[in-house]
DNA sequence: AATGAATGAGGTTTCATTCAT
DNA sequence: TATGAATGAAACCTCATTCAT
């Protein structure tokens, strides 16, 4: 005379999926939870309800939350840079105009993805891998301005304090994008983004 | 089989103190480890150590965790707002610059309280009121900017897109000072101000 | 309309007690349960109930389940010690009869203690300084030996070996005693004390 | 975002082997692992790495953890029991100490097996046919200190007190031995196996 | 007002076990 | 027979909060 019929026995794995699926399941509930609450205010019974998995499932694939969060914090970091390598070769403005506007369609289409990158939900968690990925990814901004600086693009002075200028501005868009502010077809991403030039570029 | 001999004492109040004076040692403590390790990472045993006080001395003074926090938010949020009200009345690009310089002095001065007002560790713990209290800080900018546009000092266009640009650069020069990378004297900040007033203004 | 009457609040301080009193219950019922179940299978759970108190309270006398086991394991090796230190001064074979008695008295009253002391229940979890206490008890052993065998009432030969085949006898006593195999009043301790002596003793 | 590229197979029986070296290499495992560091220490997934072998195929050879820890325990038990059988007959003293000789050879050659054996690294885990088996392997001793007295070769008195006497000598032996602190070739173990014999003996 | 021992929900992580392949 | 991803109960531990003193 039992009430529960079936008492389901642990250990019973009862989806059966492509691991890669569920990893990928995995990085992309994590993505958006870490960047919608933060990175403690996650916690990982959350990660594993919105991927759909136990909970168990996510030591399978990353030995840690902090692992999780790095492996996650780095693939943002991939996507972000190949837009600094896919910039065709030209004038400083036009490959810096590139990056920014494709940043601001990712951060369009995938806001979790630009949020992670670009504003990390804690910097405490970050390991030594991620903040070498991060500083490289200034690095290719860097490399760009420095290009422009000894083509007399841009202004003389700390070729450091320019690119801080203009990732600051150009964050400004990114932010204002990913928190659905600016939406699609909205003009401030496009006036910003030529005040960041204008910043920093030789007066004419 | 005794493990410790000595019974340590318990109980009662030990320390008698002007009760103000515990309550800024507890905000003084909570500011500094908030900025510093985050919303999260802070435990309230932590804030208490910090301040020299039992851990349920907190809780005479703030209701919760969370209301101390958005008290000493809303506290940085009025000293900082403090300096838009101190500009002296002028043209709009020396009351900014007066604003900018006030606010880099703090942030010298007073790291964690620029941190607090500037990059609250967790956005999701701050309740309506400490929202409320961050818009007027902005609207305080909005404010000057907005007599700037109505006297054509600052360009045509949405007067709040230019607070945005004016306020991120500002952002910048704190960011960098309360991280001690832009130390007393360093150049770099009078040369982002400027930035930041040439990017808003009518252009000549 | 509740159908649980009063949901008891966390954070709840029910129970008032002097903090050694807590001390001493957490550190009986450990005893108890780590030498009964093995360390492993002892879960800080299990502990908790039968100190009477709640599981978060274990942590706030020690630091860990591993830092409890250690502490409880170095205060049952100091009361075995003290038998050693008690010893009347005289022949060794008189003092080594004393402490076998004090050891088998206490396995009478304190099974639990003995068992920690002398068959701890996990030695991968014992720490540097529960091994140099472990060390300590048998160098004791040992002096009272090398003793008797500067005045030629021990046999000649490696003395660490005879305290290791004395110490393996009266090892042997403890272990039937604990059991509850010899109890108060069994002849067999005696005996084999008596014979642990002969096996080192000088031939006459 | 992709976090990994290439997803890894999966599924399907890789490795054909003859199920007996499976199931030995798994029992070998097993042993090692167990007897170095204990019954909860060691983890199936342990277990199946060192045996080389995937971890759900442990489940094909034994029903659980508890039942190959029981399975490879009586194993040693059968080559311990062993030794007794292969005594030659003769005289008690004679072969009590073929028996110990023997017991010393294995330890020498396999110190996992007399760990299992003589150190069982969590009684609880023992199974009532295990239980059965341990008392058998001391009756087999007994047996033979019973004849030793039957031929006034053995003390009067409590056969079952001379037989602890002695095995508890012995298995000092053993502990030493498969400790490393008695390599092959050192004396101590004879001396101890001859002074195990003298503590049980009649007094000439 | 101040104390700090006690609380217990809930956090991260482990692991014996299952079963589709 | 063998595989290994998946499971979920349960382990250890943390910490915001309470309240007798």
């Amino acid at each position: 005379m039992t009430v529960t019929p079936n008492p389901p026995p642990t250990g019973h794995p009862v989806r059966r999926r492509n691991p890669q699926v569920t990893r990928d399941r995995l990085v992309r509930a994590a993505a958006e939870l870490f960047t919608a609450q933060g990175y403690h205010a996650t916690t990982t019974p959350d990660i594993a309800r919105r991927a759909g998995v136990a909970e168990g499932t996510i030591y399978r694939h990353f030995s840690s939350k902090q692992h999780l969060f790095n492996e996650i914090y780095r693939a943002a970091l991939r996507v972000l840079e190949s837009a600094i390598r896919d910039a065709p070769p030209g004038p400083c403005r036009e490959r810096l105009a590139h990056v920014a506007r494709a940043w601001h369609a990712i951060a369009l289409r995938d806001p979790a993805l630009v949020r992670l990158g670009f504003f990390p939900p804690c910097g405490a968690e970050l390991d030594g891998k991620s903040r070498d990925a991060r500083r490289r990814l200034r690095d290719g901004i860097g490399a760009v301005i420095a290009s422009g600086k000894a083509a007399a693009e841009v202004r003389t002075g700390a070729a450091d304090l320019w690119m801080d200028v203009w990732l600051e501005l150009v964050t400004l868009v990114l932010e204002r994008t990913v928190d659905g502010e600016w939406p699609k077809g909205h003009p401030a991403p496009e006036h910003v983004i030529a005040v960041a030039w204008d910043a920093i570029r030789t007066p004419s």
